[in-house]
RNA sequence: GCCAGCGUAGCUCAGUUGGUAGAGCAGCUGAUUCGUAAUCAGCAGGUCCGGGGUUCAAGUCCCCGCGCUGGCUCCA
């Protein structure tokens, strides 16, 4: 018989192997690389045998990423392998791929330490030397109760009945064996790029109420390169660490005296903050929404009404005052709806978007805590959109638009995805139909590609959310819009439409960036601290080369300042190197060195971010900055005026 | 909340088998007037996270809190 190989025909006779007959096709070099065949959309092992429906066969490359699945999760395979060896009264679990690596859960007496790991690793070292090859075989459901029972593999067991199938494959390597639906590697061989990184607790199939295993973590990569620029990506993203620069910066600090989750934001921090949020402003206004302001507790009856006192409070914080009981927000949205009550709506009002920098309060689990990336009390950019039936689609595609401007505006590249009705949930069919119809219409009009997340959604309606991806291609979510069929009903929200009939408007609640807290953390790690011009706390900085030069130092400050500059001069008596190198490392772009010369030229010698410039007048050296800050803006087409924040002449 | 690790000066970290706390940077004072990433000297700085315990003696050993870090679960 005849079987393409990506593309090519290859002879084939009954009985060969994958590997076998795809090594025909392929050069002895490229066969090393192989880990694995595709044939649809099936994977399957090189080492079995040829199945008469496979005609047409990919070969799957080591450095694909179907190919690094299957690395990883041989990895996963010969790590149990090796824990099983070094400490045989552990029991195994499950063992699968994940990004950038891989992971195997362990039941074991005490916990794993780094030297326990360092011995696996060095095991597993030894395992893949000895290039043992993988096998499958398939066992009856009794077989592999006897086989994993006998070894008092009682997770494996536990698996096996959940399952509930008649037959199950087996991969052995070495002398180890697990329940697995494959594919393997064809040998322990091709597996040397790997690092065990650590151990952390986990819970058995995820769920907080079953038993806490040890979950030892490690990266595999098809070659010692790609595990060496990956290792290299970790160290980056500690040196770029928010939490470090933001002390390093000045930019903010947490205190246990305050609380855990508190940020408190010093006058740089702040000042960032701050001109992100007139941003903000500015921006929201321009698309046809109203800024708005709630109170930062609503009584507790409000609260019961909403459905955030059954839903929602234990994330919540209370107080009582006059013995009436008040929640603190956790969002903004009651008081938007309060607004949307206070008068009678017509059809004609709508759509009503209304904004608020809502400080918000969520008692988060305390492991959960990180930085400024996951907090207890923070600003959220947040929106309520109410509108006709008819609207919603085009409400999405504005906010969908706005996400896209301002990702743009700071260099991120995103991913959009669908999510849509969960098991748990609230509403009429109908209304789940025509509110993820609307989403996904929306999407289609945008143009932008996105994925369908099935079952994600909240219990109050479909959403979209927006992942960020930042310098480092780490994830991040910031925006989401998501639809509510809760809050109206609840609320009794209505407008009069053009037949004078009373109708029930849809509610969307969005965010841009999502939390001003979180997404200053992800800013930070993206830009490395060196925040853009527009953004720079400290965008100029004038230095002296001697006291001398004092008096030029402040005209330049004056000047640049006068033109909505923030700069500030240092007149120090230090070496002009110290001052260079003081700037560097916090991250000021403009580093404007005056001495004699300059004294003499009534100009500025410009350092930009670590590259000599050269001398300017001193009106090149606004325009300069000033074109710097426009630069990001004018690039995604919006309008940027250059006095915001300016600092104090 | 759960599992594990960690907590020494503002920051980064030393601190032997338990014997009464140290460095660099930052700060302050003085000298130095200097051209694009660190001038020199001196001074000051500590509830060794908090509270109990063991001991003649605890930064060090034990227990209980609190906080942080990495995960799990949850999420902007």
């Amino acid at each position: 018989m005849q079987v393409s190989i990506a593309g090519q025909a290859v002879e084939a006779h009954a009985g060969e192997s994958f590997g076998e007959v795809l090594a025909r096709g392929l050069s002895k070099k490229k066969m090393k690389d192989v880990v694995a065949v595709r044939c649809g959309d099936r994977l399957l092992d090189l080492f079995k045998p040829l199945e008469p429906g496979c005609d047409g066969v990919e070969p799957v490359f080591a450095d694909s990423p179907a190919g690094l699945d299957v690395i990883r999760h041989s990895a996963a395979h010969v790590m149990a392998e090796a824990v099983k060896k070094l400490f045989p009264t552990a029991k195994v679990t499950i063992g699968p791929s994940v990004e950038n690596g891989f992971y195997y859960d362990f039941d074991y007496e005490r916990p794993f330490t780094p030297e326990d790991l360092e011995a696996i690793e060095a095991e597993m070292r030894a395992i893949v030397a000895a290039d043992h090859p993988f096998r499958c075989r398939v066992a009856s459901r009794a077989a592999a109760e006897e086989l994993f029972g006998g070894m008092g593999e009682d997770y494996k067991l536990e698996l096996i009945r959940d399952l509930g199938a008649e037959q199950y494959s087996l991969y052995t390597q070495g002398g180890f064996t697990d329940l697995c639906r494959g594919p393997h590697a064809p040998g322990t061989g091709l597996l040397g790029a790997f690092k065990l990184l650590s151990v952390a607790g986990a819970y058995w199939r995820g769920d907080e109420k079953n038993k806490m295993l040890q979950r030892i973590y490690g990266t595999a990569w098809a070659t010692e390169k790609e595990l060496k620029a990956y290792l290299h990506r970790l160290e980056e993203a500690k040196r770029r660490d928010h939490r470090k620069l933001g002390v390093a910066l000045d930019l903010f600090s947490f205190s246990d005296e305050a609380g855990p989750g508190m940020v408190i934001w010093h006058p740089k921090g702040a000042l960032v903050r701050t001109i992100l949020e007139d941003f903000e402003r500015k921006e929201h206004l321009k698309r046809g929404y109203h800024i708005v302001q709630g109170p930062q507790i609503l009584k507790q009856e409000l609260w019961e009404k909403s459905g955030h006192y059954d839903n929602y409070r234990e994330n919540m914080y209370f107080t009582a005052i006059d013995e009436t009981g008040y929640g603190v927000k956790p969002m903004n949205c009651l008081s938007h709806m309060l607004i949307y009550k206070s008068r009678l709506r017509s059809y004609r009002d709508l759509p009503l978007r209304y904004f608020e920098l809502g400080l918000v309060h969520r008692h988060e689990r305390s492991g959960v805590l990180h930085g400024l990336t996951r907090v207890r009390a923070f600003t959220q950019d947040d929106a309520h959109l109410i509108c006709r039936p008819d609207q919603v689609q085009g409400e999405i595609i504005g906010v969908i638009e706005f996400v896209r401007d301002v990702m743009g505006l700071f260099g991120f590249e995103y991913e959009l995805e669908l999510s849509t009705r969960p098991e748990k949930s609230i509403g009429s069919d109908a209304d789940w139909e025509l509110a993820t119809t609307a989403l996904e219409t929306a999407l289609k009009t945008v143009g932008l590609p996105y994925q369908i997340n099935e079952g994600d959604g909240a219990f109050y309606g479909p959403k979209i959310d927006i992942k960020l991806k930042d310098a480092l291609d780490r994830r991040w979510q910031c925006a989401t819009i998501q639809c509510d069929f809760t809050l109206p009903e609840r609320f009794d929200l209505v407008y009069t439409d053009s037949d004078g009939e009373r109708r029930r408007p849809v509610m969307l609640h969005r965010v841009i960036l999502g939390s001003i807290e979180r997404f200053l953390g992800v800013l930070i790690e993206h830009f490395a601290g060196a925040f853009p011009t527009w953004l720079a706390p400290v965008q100029a900085r004038v230095l002296t080369v001697t006291d001398a030069h004092d008096a030029h130092a402040g005209a330049v400050k004056n000047f640049l300042a006068a033109r909505g500059v923030r700069v500030e001069a240092d007149l120090r008596n230090e070496k002009l190197g110290y001052k260079v190198r003081e700037a560097q490392v916090e991250k000021v772009p403009y580093v404007l060195v005056v001495g004699d010369q300059e004294v003499e030229s009534g100009g500025a010698s410009v350092r930009l971010r670590g590259e000599n410039l050269g001398s300017r007048s001193l009106e090149e050296v606004a325009a300069l900055i000033a074109a710097d800050c426009a630069e990001p803006f004018k690039r995604g087409g919006m309008s940027y005026r250059f006095d915001s924040c300016a600092s104090a002449v």
